[in-house]
DNA sequence: GACGGTATGTCAGGATGCTGACATGAGTCA
DNA sequence: TGACTCATGTCAGCATCCTGACATACCGTC
């Protein structure tokens, strides 16, 4: 870098996009030896959490769009990871599950996640770690109800 | 959501990427009926508070590819918002400079992303803001070198 | 001075995600 | 019942960004 910074390294903004392609960089990182993706790592980890969840809800869930999501479940869905009845129970939702392999797949994924996620919070105490959560969740819903 | 949060809406690496996403939509929002984008924007902000950034680093700054940036960095040098030496004085390396039509340009983007972060900060003290700042920066720092 | 390592700018090809649009089903209200 | 609103699943087209690769230029050690 020619100079050090004058407001971007002051800006709480900045700094949390760079946290966040921080974590993301090292989750590909350690994903990757599996052949997982991070998208596809959220929507079964979210799938294994709350069974059932529909399309669209996954698709919030894992911060993209319904259509990306329907695209990553028909895959899925042919690689037999997850299951969706042909026809909607009720309306037109359709409750995903995982199956036992989808369930076995994400096992090591989820234990390389957590690895990342525990290396992250290296040298924070509980009450930082606290601190921290607060912090985010505030700017979250901050910006949620200005939409 | 068909379920209340089992161990998601613990983890801060969730929570990091909830703020982060919601943080880029609601500059995309206000960028938007500028004509702006977030990556646009960056590049911009970057190199008013930085002259003479080369493309790789604008690239790093604004978390994109070299290849990626130097497309937007095109793009910009044919509007004429910037502009690039045709040689590289020294290496090359080419430094890139705001135009007095691109510092123009940035003015609106900078007031808008600054009020989007205003209104995230809002409901938090200055020192929950310095904890949420040193927290982040530990996450950053503990993420970088165990990569 | 020569050499290996590293970083840069740039080109092509491909993967991923998004926008726009449509039909369908559920809930609401007159 | 019928009209209106909203959310969902899905299709097609497009934008964006990335991976892979190459030639070139600096920088260290020898």
């Amino acid at each position: 870098m020619s100079q050090d910074g004058v407001d971007l390294e002051t800006s709480l903004g900045y700094l949390l996009k760079e946290a966040s392609s921080a974590l993301r960089a090292a989750m590909e990182d350690v994903l990757r030896p599996l052949g997982m993706s991070v998208t596809r790592y959220s929507c079964l980890e979210l799938l294994a959490q709350r069974p059932g969840l529909s399309n669209s809800e996954l698709a919030r869930g894992a911060f993209v769009t319904r259509q990306s999501m329907n695209v990553l479940l028909q895959t899925l869905e042919e690689e037999g990871l997850v299951t969706r009845p042909a026809r909607a129970p009720v309306g037109k939702v359709l409750p995903t599950r995982l199956t036992p392999r989808g369930r076995r797949s994400l096992q090591g994924a989820t234990a390389a996640v957590r690895s990342v996620e525990a290396r992250m919070l290296a040298g924070m105490g509980e009450p930082e770690q606290a601190a921290a959560f607060r912090a985010l969740r505030s700017m979250v819903d901050a910006l949620r109800d200005g939409g």
